[in-house]
DNA sequence: GCATATCGTAACTATTAAAGTTACATGAAA
DNA sequence: TTTCATGTAACTTTAATAGTTACGATATGC
């Protein structure tokens, strides 16, 4: 799909769409190819692309917590990080092994024969 | 302490210490009086108040997913939100209870002998 | 080669949520 | 009755994000 598909896809614009997935196509998961035809494309197969390697691409905060201090002098935000600390590794640690289950082909086949449809015609393409 | 003091303890505004602990007085955790001498106190001993209280009272979104779609619509949004609603729940219940383990009096300690002695002499008072 | 189509990206504007501010009413204490 | 504090509404400022415009780079088809 082209950018401007995909915009039309989610009501939004073309060059959002590319800002958005700039860091999908650095990271391997994303392809795109200009000029005529051009477009994005999946860099590889459907089911080896799970939700933890999107989440990393994207550099997402998956947990809403900062362990660096705003103000490292503050005895009372130094409290809290040192009580918090592990709980945010163990909290990632868990998301991302929850997000390493789903690829995007699991996700396609709950979206119905629609979408599988058209990964088969890319994929035979 | 006053909402002056708090303020200039954060570089911050009053009003906006006000709004911030608005919810904590709403959920029994701090009590304000107005009037000469006024000010915030803990409204129950510092042992009896969790991370996870104030959590609660201030309706924070822990975990940074929204189960209930934009567009109910999308069956891509449809799949992932299906995907994922386990381990939103999964997360904020471990979240919840980590945080329950951390009290105010824990925290104090952990700020060392300055605030306990704040803490031992708002008590006596 | 040239027209067309597409991404990449810089620069700008618009929108929105949060913080900050001002003002004043309410209430409590000296 | 004066002073000091919260409670809150209304407004302004700030900062992050989204949206837009413009244009260069590049690939395809004629």
């Amino acid at each position: 799909m082209t950018s401007e598909e995909i915009g039309a896809w989610l009501n939004t614009n073309p060059v959002v769409v590319r800002r958005s997935v700039a860091g999908l196509r650095e990271a391997g998961i994303l392809s795109s190819s200009r000029g005529h035809g051009g477009g994005w494309t999946l860099a590889r197969p459907a089911e080896t692309i799970t939700l933890a390697d999107i989440a990393s691409a994207l550099e997402e905060r998956l947990i809403p917590f900062n362990t660096e201090p705003d103000n490292p002098n503050c005895l009372v935000e130094r409290a809290v990080n040192k009580a918090l600390d592990g709980v945010k590794d163990e909290l990632e640690q868990l998301l991302r092994q929850r997000l390493a289950d789903v690829t995007l082909a699991d996700l396609a086949v709950q979206c119905g024969a629609g979408v599988s449809a058209h990964l088969e015609k890319q994929r035979g393409h």
